[in-house]
DNA sequence: GTAATTTAGTTAGCGCACAAACTTGTTAGG
DNA sequence: CCTAACAAGTTTGTGCGCTAACTAAATTAC
């Protein structure tokens, strides 16, 4: 059942990663937008609209408000005013929330290596090779199922 | 990156297969409740204490909870007690239940197939059994996450 | 230049996961 | 026995995803 097993797999990796992040009192979520806000900043922008944010998580409009609002209750994020859109509000890691970063960061990288430690490099290449060409797929598909939600026997993925 | 793709990946997949049950007023988690429900029957279990479905969903008792009082609230499903324990109760499909995992059963077959339906057989088979072996070692790394919330580098995973 | 549309973000309300604390019933230990 | 420990479910409160509906600003159309 390899629906089945993939199911099972994500939920065990995800387990093991937020009970990492956890340890410095943030969720997995929480982690990827600090992340992205790190990134961001090393490629020389300082803060990234709701919106843009909302985009690289894969996440809609609502789910990013309620994730921003509690880091920066934390204190690990600001909200800022956008100069030329009075629409729009931009995000950036405060101090606190650039440090933390720094401190998670390395420790993240060796939890991600002992998720995969029990599989040899060959089975990892083949992993991701095949992972990325079904995500591309899936793709379309969810965009097509998005839409339509009446027919019962679709047979779109031909190839 | 590995892990973001698998991430990626796991997303559309379940966005597709939500879409899906969708169409029959249903969700995944609560299609999870009853296949597990119909199965049972077919092994002549006609009931499963809640406490045995949260095992096999991989879900704590109090989410159990919740799944099953929305579904019973649906008409799907009906809680009985044990005669033997009266703490325990009993869960099992209700005609209505039972109908609608006849109808939902072979379009989510064909839902599944189209899912890798962009791949070919060895990659399907490669995909297996790797993420069989992943799955298999991440089940002590995530029960000794759940207790390690303190290291740092550990390196549980050697073989 | 005003009206209609689109876009950015938020609010409201729901589903589903969790941990912690609780109730009630069962089992073990003295 | 009767108490202590354990087990089955539920309640409470939180996080995070969604859709639908909303406010306010920007853009487009006329």
């Amino acid at each position: 059942m390899l629906f089945h097993t993939l199911l099972r797999a994500f939920g065990r990796m995800r387990q093991v990663m937020d009970g990492y992040f956890a340890q410095y009192g943030i969720s997995g979520p929480q982690w990827a937008v600090l992340s992205i806000l790190h990134r961001a900043e090393q490629e020389g922008k300082s803060s990234l609209r709701l919106t843009d944010l909302g985009q690289r998580l894969l996440i809609q409009p609502p789910s990013v408000t309620g994730v921003i609002d509690r880091i920066e209750r934390q204190g690990l994020v600001r909200r800022l005013a956008s100069q030329t859109d009075l629409r729009s509000r931009h995000v950036s890691l405060t101090d606190q929330g650039r440090q933390l970063v720094e401190r998670v960061l390395p420790g993240r990288a060796q939890q991600i290596r002992s998720l995969f430690a029990g599989l040899s490099e060959p089975e990892r290449a083949g992993l991701t090779s095949t992972l990325e060409k079904l995500e591309s797929q899936l793709g379309q598909l969810a965009s097509d199922a998005a839409r339509t939600v009446r027919t019962k026997g679709p047979e779109p993925a031909e190839e």
